[in-house]
RNA sequence: GGACCCGUAGCUCAGUUGGAUAGAGCGUUGCCCUCCGAAGGCAAAGGUCGUGCGUUCGAGUCGCGCCGGGUCCGCCA
């Protein structure tokens, strides 16, 4: 369905005619495109750059020769070589509208490709579950929910993953500040600053949302996991009474949290696996023992990183894995000294579990802090399977939030940053997906509350559900006509050249999953529906001035079934593309707060 | 000291994995409209793609060196 790849199977076909014994190295590198510029016509192929020396001719002498035979096809109009050995293709109208149908037909599923057979795991948000989610973890989960939704209409089969990391020092400091929060609803007379002298690490986590943990863990546990005290009344009892079913406690409390934040985003997982679970379940020393098989754990010490020396630093031997041996800079710490699993090796006992389930390719989407831990987890990957698995890693730079141009930083519920909750209440999650998807993941971004509700040109969101809007009253106002029949119109009645280029737009979207999905690039579909949207709303704009091009008249039912078919193949393309986005299409357009439609259409 | 990311119009950003004369929105300037099909429309100006070499038929895109910004660099995750 999608028609590039149609007319590149033509190209190869007539360049076969010529050059019969073509090699298939030289045929993959032959593409068709669109042309940057509109002009050149429909499509452009290199293919008699590609293939002039094969074929022993100078590449314009051999475009010229592919357009004679090309020209002679039922979906070409012309075909004219051009500059260095361009091949340029302007397609004939007739067979760009008879894609319609095929749109109409496919509906939502138009741009679905079909089954590659490639298994994907997308691991995204993977929050640490030790305190509420903030902008930065929202920005990870709308372009790896994206990211995964792409990737399935790509034609993978895809499973979404979230990977609890309830292990390790953090999720211990945690446990130490429920228990604060715990013995303070108990009525302790102990102050913070006492407590935090008491545990080790100090008291990382003070903010308020662990309150209510503390006090549901009183409301579950009364007083049992506390000692009497001469002094404070209420104090600390021993870590071996309480801290494993705090831990535990406080971990569910938080996901909750953590899932509740994600279903208010629309973000959905297949698939949470435990840090600890995998720990326990012995992963991580299947996987030490793959590594040493292969003689890539020993024992070592490590340079010190030259220019500023850590204070502390003093050598020391480590276990270590050979990442040198897979481009990484320098071999990668597994043990602390403790004798338990850094990180990293978890983090390899986890990526050993996706191994062993059978994916073809792994993909993660990291905050940008965690660039420089690529190379060694791919290094890891690599040597756990052999080559067969591929490692992705989509990295995703800080969220500044603004309102009105000014910065924003407190929250009402964390104190010191905006959390996902706050951004989703304030705008919405529409327009939190949305605007999320408006750059690359990989370059910083300025999220303003007031710019992504302003009903404007320049705000996407609006601009595309505004297109969707339009659409929908269209067919309304035209009695909901059934696509079936409309699929059946007098399509050569669309003959303008802003409904044509409409019709373009949506042909390019088959293409534009694949290149996104390829590229693991889903801000693209968000430039795309902008794109479909501008060539829909100047269509409209020309019907304002010209009553001939208006969608509905009266007096013309022929041509009326014929944009009208336009018009629904637009509409679903535009819920396709917002569907990989996970944004809603909406019926109309109104303002949230005053609950009018102010842009009724 | 090293690794990774970024640098494109006054501003915010795209750029179809190396293609033709580098695009969009905002802003600026000019013209049109005042229509309940409720975001106004059309057009113009605006660029040595940070910079210098290199790779080749061809470089914003690939390689190397600088300049500037960001992230990170052994028992944090």
């Amino acid at each position: 369905m999608d028609i590039f790849a149609a007319l590149r199977a033509r190209v190869l076909d007539a360049l076969a005619g010529i050059l019969p014994d073509a090699p298939e190295e030289l045929r993959r590198r032959i593409t068709v495109e669109p042309p940057r510029e509109a002009a050149h016509g429909d499509m452009a192929t290199n293919a008699a750059m590609v293939a002039a020396k094969a074929a022993g001719m100078a590449p314009p002498r051999l475009a010229a020769e592919l357009a004679a035979r090309l020209s002679a096809l039922p979906e070409v109009d012309s075909a004219s070589p051009a500059g260095p050995g361009f091949l340029n293709l302007r397609l004939k109208p007739s067979f760009l509208r008879a894609q319609i149908p095929l749109i109409l037909a496919a509906g939502e599923d138009y741009g679905q490709a079909p089954p590659t057979g490639r298994r994907v795991n997308v691991e995204y948000v993977s929050a640490n579950p030790t305190g509420p989610m903030h902008v930065g973890h929202g920005r990870g989960a709308v372009v790896g929910d994206a990211l995964a939704s792409l990737l399935a209409k790509a034609g993978h089969e895809v499973v979404r993953e979230y990977y609890i990391n309830d292990a390790g020092a953090q999720v211990q400091a945690l446990a130490y500040a429920a228990y604060w929060r715990y013995l303070q609803a108990l009525g302790t007379g102990m102050t913070e600053e006492e407590y935090a002298q008491l545990i080790p690490g100090g008291l990382q986590y003070r903010g308020d949302y662990l309150i209510p943990v503390g006090e549901a863990l009183v409301a579950h546990y009364g007083d049992s996991l506390a000692e009497p005290h001469a002094l404070h009344g209420i104090g600390m009892a021993g870590p071996d009474r309480w801290f494993e079913p705090v831990r535990a406690f406080t971990v569910q409390a938080m996901m909750r949290s953590i899932r509740e934040d994600l279903a208010a985003l629309g973000v959905r997982h297949d698939v949470f696996v435990s840090e600890a679970e995998r720990i326990a379940a012995g992963d991580l020393e299947r996987a030490e023992a793959i590594l040493a098989a292969q003689g890539l754990i020993y024992r070592g010490v490590l340079e010190p990183p030259k220019g500023k020396l850590p204070e502390d630093w003093e050598p020391r031997e480590q276990v270590l894995f050979r990442a040198t041996a897979f481009g990484d800079d320098i071999d990668r710490p597994l043990r602390k000294s403790d004798g338990s699993g850094t990180y990293f090796a978890n983090d390899i006992a986890n990526h050993l579990h996706k191994i062993e389930r059978g994916f073809d390719e792994l993909v993660h989407v990291w905050g940008a802090d965690h660039g420089g831990y690529v190379k060694r987890i791919k290094a890891a990957v690599a040597a756990l399977s052999g080559g067969r698995v591929s490692v992705d890693v989509v990295l995703t730079q800080i969220v500044h939030v603004l309102k009105g141009g000014q910065p924003v930083r407190m929250s009402k519920r964390a104190g010191s940053y905006v959390t996902l909750a706050d951004l989703i209440e304030e705008v919405g999650r529409d327009a939190v997906r949305f605007t999320m998807l408006t750059r690359k993941a990989d370059a910083q971004m300025e999220f303003d509350l007031e710019r992504v509700v302003e009903q404007s040109r320049d705000n996407p969101v609006f601009y595309v559900q505004y297109a969707h809007a339009r659409v929908r009253s269209v067919l309304r106002a035209a009695g909901e006509p059934d696509p079936a029949r409309l699929a059946g119109a007098d399509l050569d009645r669309l003959t303008d050249p802003a409904e044509l280029a409409l019709i373009r737009r949506l042909t390019l979207w088959p293409r534009t999953v694949e290149a996104a999905a390829a590229a693991r690039e889903p801000h693209r579909i968000a430039f795309y529906l902008n794109d479909l949207a501008a060539d829909f709303h100047l269509l409209w704009n020309r019907g304002r001035e010209d009553a001939t091009l208006r969608f509905i008249r009266a007096e013309d039912p022929a041509g009326t079934e014929a944009r009208l078919a336009l018009v629904a193949a637009t509409g679903m393309v535009l819920r396709s593309a917002l569907g990989v986005m996970g944004v809603t299409p909406v019926e109309e357009l109104r303002d949230e707060r005053q609950g009018e439609a102010v842009a009724r259409v």
